[in-house]
DNA sequence: GTCGATACATACTAGTTAGTTGGTTTGTAA
DNA sequence: TTACAAACCAACTAACTAGTATGTATCGAC
């Protein structure tokens, strides 16, 4: 028992940190040799557990990004409850508050598809990373779906672009924030991100009326 | 004169397959070596013609990205009109009909950054890029400047943000697409972004006061 | 306590990397 | 025509790369 949590120890110490140095600097400017060193350890010990690197990343991607997305963006969504008020405190959460979520590294999983989508490799990181995306696209789909039976979103709102939509500005002002440590930028997308929010609510023609009528 | 044609031209043929590579592969995955086998020529002439390989991809940023957002991306938003329709038509321009534009490779200015941003280099490869994304935003707010003054756009839209989160949503769609080939991924941006387009009209009560009478 | 497997460490290889050095051709100006 | 410099070529280097081969200490089953 001792043997095997330190084997998971070691295993997981190298994906942390091969994680958090591919994250900043990118796959190919990282070399097994400066993670080893950065971790304490050897060779040996790195080709004892992983096959070879693309491997190695295929593990980070499925133990560290897809984990990540599921339990920042995914499970937090997976409840019922007004969907504009479910994704703008979420998000409120993540881009303002939560300032120990890495503010100037961009989006781990945006970094691995420019870094990987055209890496020939036998694991197809490709196909793992866009399963992620998918993943998240239809949990978003999901929440729309409960919102509009529950009645806060518009019954005609096309769910399958809108999730995309979401996807793609919250992972474009994070891969952009790698540019700049102004705030602002993340201030500024959450005030738009609310105000796009709102496009999904229902046509309130009745309610219209009433608030016409007094 | 020949000479120094065929200089130029030298030069722009290894700025030139340097960015297909790089933007494809990434940074750190296109050695020279690949670039000088691709065009025909030799370290020599590599080394003639740019001091080191950050030098070189700070010349490939200056001569293609930058230039590549200019012409496609703020010289057609540079003039009069309805910035909805004008920004509406130009994506429509580049996502959809303009199948030349790299389908599958993402944004060059998105994938700079992911790849450059933590690059230790003494050529400001970072502030470059991040000015290209100023001066990107910077055409977006003349435009909606000129768009309420014609009253196309509602005086009370933070125009900041606003060009912020357009930014950030292309670029976002454009790297997510480098995970696929479905086409659909464009044609559901568009139709969101024109949907968000829309939040930033003028707020037309008299209009609503008048609709409602009839 | 022995013994084999586990979890590494050490030392190595072959290939690749960015960059250098010195030479060769070619254009061009006198 | 000569002479010089611009534009490039060819061969090299030192450092680094992913990956391998082999050795060793420690653990746990018996």
């Amino acid at each position: 028992m001792t043997q095997e949590i330190k084997r998971k120890l070691t295993k997981q110490k190298l994906i942390d940190k091969g994680y958090e140095l591919i994250n900043m600097y990118g796959y190919h400017a990282v070399s097994i040799d400066l993670i080893i060193k950065e971790v304490g350890l050897t060779k040996g010990a790195f080709y004892y557990h992983f096959e070879n690197k693309h491997h190695f990343v295929s593990k980070i991607i499925q133990e560290r990004v897809e984990k990540e997305i599921h339990s920042e963006f995914i499970e937090p969504i997976t409840k019922r409850g007004n969907p504009i008020f479910i994704l703008s405190d979420l998000l409120q959460e993540k881009l303002i508050n939560d300032a120990s979520l890495e503010q100037n590294l961009g989006s781990p999983l945006t970094n691995m598809i420019v870094a990987l989508s055209y890496e020939h490799n036998d694991y197809n990181l490709k196909g793992q990373l866009y399963d992620v995306l998918d993943q998240w696209k239809v949990a978003l789909i999901s929440l729309m779906y409960r919102g509009i039976e529950d009645g806060y979103l518009d019954r005609h709102i096309n769910t399958e672009p809108v999730a995309e939509f979401i996807i793609n500005s919250l992972e474009g002002v994070r891969t952009l924030k790698r540019t700049t440590n102004n705030k602002a930028l993340f201030y500024n997308y959450m005030e738009q991100f609310k105000n796009y929010l709102d496009t999904l609510k229902p046509a309130k023609e009745e309610k219209r009326y009433y608030l016409d009528a007094s």
